[in-house]
DNA sequence: AATTTATTTAATAGACTTATTAAATAGGGT
DNA sequence: ACCCTATTTAATAAGTCTATTAAATAAATT
């Protein structure tokens, strides 16, 4: 923690700004490398402050990216409880969910690489997060699973776990903002280009679901 | 390059060996770490040696990991090609293609998450390796892109872009590789709970592609 | 105006990095 | 016995990194 919850107005030129620059400025940099490429010294230079500030407000690097990681996961979760009051089918809901689930990373590109990078080479963080989903999210879960089920008793979806179909899912729809940077650097794409592209993406990655959910013809 | 080619038997005790045993020991590390945690004193560590033979045998750290990437990426497209002179039709090709292509991870499960994290962080890199998919790759692509929008002519398959089925295809195949440290996490398997975690998965996995190819119910 | 408190900086400790150097070592050929 | 050449090491240059320190600065409070 910092000395900040005390602290009241701008004191400096800049003032209190300065915590919130190097924050947005450290998840800028920390979203494009990941935790180990970043510097502080980067971080201090891309928020136009000296390096040891950057260790006053946050102490310690490791304490200013859980911050934004913890932040960046629980986003990337969140969406999946979306839509569960309406009251349309469950396809219709699994639909919207998995849209809701693509625009969010079209609004956030780096988040697949980032959770990627660091669940994979952190087991701090990894068991971290591990127990933090299951604790906050084991009734959705539940609930996902018993409706899933149900739908397939009745025959209207292809037998599946339910962890598979949760894998499957998030799968299809960060695939291509992993290989973003590999077809931006084949095709130099421009912005319009990329958005037409994340369109098309985004309803083959639905459509692909949604087809391999379909029951077996008799 | 070394001056290894002029070299003939080993000279030392462990003589010529240790090439090979810093090579061995540096693709462990990379594959577990990427190329910027792990240290060319680290390999030395492991290889047994001086961290100047490091450097004595492959220059520089990037010479190293190089040669390493550039394998295992060649390994990792290779696949796509087999089968194709059988004459089974071309979904049950499909089938093999996308169990041979699981099967190669099963037996080098860190590969998805090098190329990831290679591909995302390193522009040089990935220019290279987008200019050799292209040149060595195109008649293969060529190939498999006249034989699906065939079948999806005869009504065989749902209609897709070439790409997006790829992408799909690889998609589903890496993704139980990149969340199996956080399963790991979870659940504390043994070697023989993941073997069996695997198997389903691959099933799953290809089951989820060949479903969705499915035409569309008349 | 003087004091307190918060913000910011320069300087630096201490640990790590890659890469190069020159020197040591050990076998093969003559 | 000697030299040659390949292998291996110790030492080190030059740079990075995180984190801490003490000092400087500026605003708020008295």
């Amino acid at each position: 923690m910092t000395n900040k919850e005390t602290t009241s107005p701008l004191r400096h030129a800049q003032g209190a700004n300065m915590e919130q620059q190097i924050l947005q400025c450290a998840e800028e940099l920390f979203l494009e490398k990941g935790f180990s490429l970043v510097s502080t010294t980067d971080i201090a230079k891309k928020a136009g402050c000296n390096q040891a500030l950057v260790h006053y407000y946050f102490r310690t690097k490791e304490n200013l990216f859980q911050q934004i990681f913890q932040a960046k996961f629980t986003k990337f979760l969140y969406i999946f409880t979306t839509f569960d009051d309406s009251d349309e089918p469950f396809t219709t809901r699994l639909r919207k969910k998995m849209e809701a689930h693509f625009d969010l990373l079209i609004e956030n590109r780096q988040i697949p690489f980032m959770i990627i990078n660091e669940l994979i080479l952190n087991e701090k963080r990894r068991n971290n997060l591990v127990k933090n989903i299951y604790n906050n999210n084991l009734d959705i879960y539940r609930n996902f699973d018993r409706e899933l089920q149900e739908e397939i008793k009745k025959g209207n979806i292809r037998p599946i776990s339910t962890l598979d179909l949760l894998i499957n899912i998030v799968s299809m729809n960060i695939i291509i903002f992993i290989l973003l940077p590999v077809l931006e650097s084949q095709f130099n794409f421009d912005n319009e280009e990329i958005t037409e592209l994340l369109r098309l993406r985004k309803h083959e990655a639905v459509e692909t679901i949604m087809c391999s959910l379909r029951p077996e013809k008799k």
